[in-house]
DNA sequence: CCTAGGTATGGCATCGTTGTCATACAGTGG
DNA sequence: CCACTGTATGACAACGATGCCATACCTAGG
């Protein structure tokens, strides 16, 4: 009999075999004492917890939740970490999570699509209890739903009515922020955008364009720039329209990316803000409230957008089959000092 | 016999026993085919795969991992996601994982203690392969490791010796930095800090000092500041030192929050950048590039670091044995346009 | 005294996988 | 013709926890 083990560090997990042996009852008695369901008799209760702790027994999640056929982990998955937006989404998810007992898996797609959809798949491996996602294409929720685990997309919508979703509105906000460049009498706005394709820049779009319309201010396509996903690329579309003969007064940035490009630009050109130009970004940054002057930005709280979307899947959790729903939280605009009147022509 | 389910939505999902029947074999059979352990026959395989592939079947990572006693998923500790350094040190763990077939399970502690071990347990119940951490105290590395889950510390060290670690060399780095300020002619360089007693502070600390011993600087201990943990404490301590008579003609903030707190003082102050102050940051953040001059900072790597301590997790997965160490990475200094020579008095 | 109901406990099957083992049928070499 | 080896398959026992069921005791009420 040479099993002397250190007592400190024992050879194998215990499990709760271990502590119903250690504690002299069954499995059965002991699963009860330690679950507080159904009949334990006080003095054994103490011998079992007792005998738990001594072993440092933890409960082993998977197998608990193999037996139970319920899990207690969501998954999350966003388009990129070290972008400020998902890490503070992925922030809200986190807080509602721990307090609400649930364990989060993390996945940062890095917005490829094959990623996306790879991930999906491991989510059902691990059999998560419900999926939050910020969606690069409709695919992850379809599947997703086909395997009968609850969604809900953040940020942006791609299977609008076939599963839940939490969003800011846009339009609203986009509207109300060209209306305040409009008010201040800048009459040629420039829009830097990245995409319209999905409903985050389709929407923004729609209602830059709609205050345009509602002002009465002529239509002009050439004012609306796609300027690509990166800060570089940002900068040399911001350059080109601030140099155009008919340059604008005004750039509305459509994220804070291109607001940051159109800083640069803006630096590059010797372009005093907001006298020479205005500039408004879509997404708060913290340098944004570094410069100076600040710069006019709408701010969309990411952390409360994480807590609503988690919000929304736990009650999809408890019901399953009501129907899908859109929640849709407010957007502030933080006027600073990068906006002004027009220098008079 | 109504037991007639939409074909495209199962109503239960499809396990190993499912697609044997499918198959018409054994669910032994089913598991060599899917696994490519052991032999099966060629058609078998085929009638296999493709049954599988016609369910949607997806193995159950949970049964799997209970029945194989191995796990592959992560757990990680961070302080707080919304700080941009957490969010990349996670984002290099997350890429790593994902290419090593890992899966991360992410928990934000939010700098509270209590929360820092009751991640631990969670990490112990799922059984997690192993757990990266910026530790608050020693206790989750001791905790995990008489657990036997592999640890790995980064940025800060609090176990040393008993596990491995990923770190920055502060001091040098530190040092190298209040050199720089001697070199142009500095002699009172205030450093503004939240602790010393983390490795990272007190390294820091150790660093700034040597730098002065050095160069033959007397010690003045009032140009050491305990600035605290936010942006407003910062802000009210520089306001403090810099209004002093003897006002230092620099100052260090330890990190990219203290920093902040600096330039807002000198802004208040009314303080001319870097005529009237230099102002060094450790911690690169983005508004450092964007403002006027532009601060000059040490840049770590946070991505790198998650990387670096990714790999070293996996390595230690490997070889458990094997005696922990200590990955110290380089950090930068990037020059920038807040550090010059001291007015002359 | 007998039964009913509350209390307390243990046995056992089960969740979805994997791997060991036993079994069976080839084909090959002695 | 008999081992023997290689291929192919299925039964079955785990992994760790839970929960149904049977069992057993005790007390109270008829």
């Amino acid at each position: 009999m040479e099993e002397t083990f250190p007592r400190s560090t024992p050879p194998r997990r215990a499990t709760l075999k271990d502590v119903a042996r250690a504690a002299g009852v069954s499995q059965s008695t002991t699963s009860r004492a330690l679950s507080g369901e159904g009949y334990v008799a006080a003095a054994a209760r103490d011998r079992i917890v007792a005998a738990a702790d001594e072993l440092g027994y933890v409960p082993h999640a998977m197998a608990r939740s193999l037996r139970k056929q319920v899990s207690r982990s969501v998954g999350v998955l966003v388009s990129d970490l070290r972008n400020t937006f998902y890490a503070d989404l992925a922030a809200g998810i986190a807080g509602r999570a721990r307090s609400r007992g649930y364990t989060m898996m993390l996945v940062d797609d890095q917005g490829l699509l094959d990623q996306e959809l790879h991930a999906a798949q491991a989510f059902v491996a691990t059999r998560a209890a419900g999926v939050i996602v910020t969606p690069l294409s409709a695919d992850v929720s379809t599947y997703l739903l086909r395997q009968r685990i609850p969604v809900v997309e953040v940020d942006r919508r791609f299977s609008a009515g076939a599963c839940d979703a939490v969003v800011i509105d846009n339009a609203s906000v986009a509207r109300r922020m060209t209306d305040h460049l409009i008010a201040l009498g800048h009459r040629r706005i420039a829009l830097l955008i990245d995409e319209t394709d999905w409903t985050t820049g389709s929407e923004r779009f729609a209602g830059y364009t709609r205050s345009l319309a509602d002002s009465g201010i002529p239509d002009d396509p050439s004012l609306v720039v796609s300027a690509g996903w990166d800060v570089g690329g940002a900068r040399k579309a911001a350059v080109g329209i601030l140099t155009r003969r008919d340059a604008p007064t005004a750039v509305f940035a459509a994220n804070n990316l291109l607001a940051e490009g159109v800083w640069r630009a803006a630096s590059d050109l010797g372009l005093r803000i907001p006298d020479d130009l205005s500039i408004v970004s879509f997404d708060d940054a913290q340098w944004m409230s570094m410069v100076s002057p600040g710069v006019t930005a709408i701010a969309q709280d990411a952390v409360a957008l994480g807590e609503a979307a988690m919000d929304r899947l736990l009650d999809r959790i408890e019901d399953p089959d009501a129907a899908a729903t859109t929640t849709v939280l407010e957007a502030q605009i933080l006027p600073r000092g990068s906006t002004s009147a027009p220098r008079p022509a």
